[in-house]
DNA sequence: AGAATCTCTATAGAAGAAGTAGACAAAGAA
DNA sequence: TTCTTTGTCTACTTCTTCTATAGAGATTCT
């Protein structure tokens, strides 16, 4: 299970991926419109500030905005950011390693290469999925949306 | 990630599918085996006898054993009986499906479609592994272990 | 009766998840 | 300058889950 803050975190940066082209965007405007506790919202975009996805003005007419593009971003790593490791074993994480404590011997252990398949499944999908690949479907809906009228 | 309970009652349940032949074993003589915190597995055990995948015996000479087949126990369910579902986010979840009240309107989710193939991918493995296909391995590591002498 | 086992209830400390409050700093506008 | 708008930083709270541990109780065999 991802955490909440993980896809707040994935809702927010879709939001700013789908406003690029309209430079900065307001916490509270994100807030708004993909229902994200602002607050909270707050905490995780400093945190991906940290992580260097986005980037800040403050003061009137400021807000937030991409630093990279959104074909760059993988879903992946923006998970990784907030939630850590994929892996469901530490063991087989390739970004956040670390021997299990209950692991008796690596080297023979049943669970692990099972779990290093659940890894290597889940990356794939996950690291090769970019933001700018949802923008597109979002494009396509809002176009068909607007068609309607 | 899965958690340590989780990783203990495979281990405990691969353990007990080695000895299947033998007929009951003792708490003691598992957590000792899979250095399984003594108590701990016995909460463990307790969860997997509700499920109805082990069956014990008390008293002197008692001890746990599978109830069933271990060629018929999944990994999948296993983790599923301790940590819940396997889904990264509950609204793609076959068996605890639950809405996600972060989730705005799920038939257009951007999220939802790609956790899904996620959820997929990860059920596929985990859902065809059986603990009778580890111990296919540990047999030949024993076997060749014997040999070795 | 006594020893060996599993069983049940209760408790507890640590960590993490999810969120809130409020003072502070910076930038622009009046 | 001073006011307003915005992001920043620190601290705290509340709830839940994880990872156990302690000890009395029930059952079975010898």
């Amino acid at each position: 299970m991802i955490s909440k803050k993980a896809k707040y975190a994935l809702k927010a940066l879709l939001y700013l991926a789908k406003q690029h082209d309209r430079g900065l965007v307001l916490i509270s405007e994100i807030a708004a419109a993909e229902r994200i506790p602002r607050k909270f919202l707050e905490a995780i975009l400093v945190d991906l500030k940290v992580q260097q996805v986005v980037q800040s003005t403050r003061g009137k007419n400021g807000g937030y905005t991409l630093v990279k593009d959104p074909a760059q971003i993988s879903v992946g790593n923006v998970i990784r950011m907030i939630d850590g490791p994929l892996a469901p074993v530490h063991c087989v994480s390739h970004l956040y390693y670390k021997k299990c404590d209950e692991c008796i011997d690596e080297a023979t252990c049943e669970i692990r290469l099972l779990m290093k398949r659940v890894r290597d499944a889940t990356c794939e999908i996950l690291d090769t999925t970019y933001l700018a690949d949802f923008s597109k479907v979002t494009a396509l809906m809002i176009e068909e949306e607007a068609n309607q009228i």
